[in-house]
DNA sequence: TAGTGGTCTAGACCACGTG
DNA sequence: ACGTGGTCTAGACCACTAT
């Protein structure tokens, strides 16, 4: 009968961020995956930053009075997860987008010839309105409940390559503006991480291929009726929160989408 | 300085399958991951098969001579990468892909609504010829060097939705006959598993977004410059030997290819 | 009841990065 | 020289599956 001894060290000291939910996590299970939950909650709560570097294994294993091994245990599959990142010598990290290393974790768009080119971000549009419903439903929100909508596209080699609408929740973005956004270099979700505490874990994605409408192909410079590649992007947050819809189309002319099965 | 003691019960007693080819294996490296190549060492020669269970851990220990937790750690690694299975209380399996509830690892075609239903098959071609160039580089053969062709058509509730060309090196694949494919049911790598000691581990896919041609078009019963998924795999065998090149098309009207980034 | 994998511990030593 | 993560060990006990 395992559990984690009353409370320890679990200083939520109500950093900047996150609300730090504080949800009753799971009680009965293996002593590492509750040794898990709470180091997601001190990453959510913002106690450790991204890029920062939290405390060491043996610290660990004191505040939570278990052994090394179960605290590495649970590092191992946050880090398995991509949440934290080990470097030996040094420390172990929280994961963060903003490294070059790490940059095309969520573009798997590759040249069909040499190394993919540091791209150009042209943005459209930034709107804030009341969401769609199938928005609504995919972002876990009440339809007409207020997102904002950016749109944007993506040139390799000054070629406009990738259309991206993106929908984010307006309560969770709210000095999100065109402004704001043109000033910032680098990944969005590099951006979404330093300037509005979500980080971006995982994504699913739905990928078809379509035929370029009048619109869509005046935006990419192709010819209606072009066929396009369209990926549907839901990403979330800790704890499976869906915070971003992305419906992208690319153009994969000279340019392929790269998956690994395994 | 650590390295696997002398030569023990490394028992390759050449079971029908594969070469055994017995590779110098790393020399100088952590432990667990020479008992790792020696456990893949045995997957490959055929000592255990596809579906069977291997030794336990602590026979496996007593073996190589080396503690339980430094086997299970080996184990850990060759499960996650899919090629072997635990099962709590009964013991570590081969993976295999004929087993229903891993049917769909290397098919990522999911329908809008509903379940996958179980598809129809149906073979156009197995023809033998000299390898085109491209293929030669890809499988890593000599130009011209024998390859078998595979043309067939997957049907989704009556409708033809991919079209597959799928290019397997000749002398690994003799006796690869129209008939004996139609024989067949279930997937296909189930069937080079079971019948051409080839397992397929891991594959590499490229994919884009084409215009059907007049055949393709024919074959798939849409119209000639339809948007059509182009899917580029390459899949691989232990060793990360390439095995297969398979150019397929998907009819994305109705189901979509799904990918999960993370 | 016996055998399997799964968890947890405690401690020793190694490899890497830094001062 | 010191602190970090990485490896390896040996042993205890738990949870699941079979017979």
């Amino acid at each position: 009968m395992n559990s984690i001894h009353a409370s320890l060290g679990n200083t939520t000291d109500g950093t900047e961020c996150g609300p730090a939910t504080g949800a009753p996590s799971p009680m009965f299970s293996p002593l590492y995956q509750q040794i898990k939950a709470l180091i997601t909650q001190s990453l959510e709560s913002g106690e450790w930053k991204p890029g920062e570097m939290i405390p060491s294994e043996v610290e660990l294993a004191a505040r939570y009075k278990v052994s090394q091994g179960t605290v590495r245990k649970a590092i191992d599959e946050l880090a398995a997860g991509n949440l934290l990142v080990r470097r030996q010598g040094k420390g172990t990290f929280v994961a963060t987008h903003n490294e070059d290393r790490v940059q095309f974790r969520f573009l798997r768009l590759l040249p069909d010839q040499g190394e993919l080119q540091p791209h150009e971000s042209r943005l459209l549009e930034v709107r804030r309105l009341r969401a769609p419903a199938e928005i609504a439903r995919q972002l876990e929100l009440k339809p007409a409940d207020p997102v904002v909508l950016v749109k944007r596209v993506l040139e390799f080699e000054a070629k406009p390559t990738v259309l991206d609408e993106i929908w984010l929740p307006g309560a969770m973005f709210r000095g999100l503006t065109l402004e704001r956004l043109s000033e910032y270099k680098g990944p969005l979700y590099a951006m979404f991480e330093t300037e509005f505490c979500t980080r971006m874990i995982r994504a699913s994605e739905k990928i078809r291929a379509v035929a370029a409408d009048a619109a869509v192909a005046a935006l990419l410079g192709v010819a209606p009726g072009d066929p396009l590649l369209s990926v549907d992007r839901v990403s979330y947050t800790y704890g499976d929160r869906p915070v971003e819809v992305r419906r992208g189309w690319y153009v994969t002319a000279g340019y392929y989408y790269q998956n690994d099965l395994s």
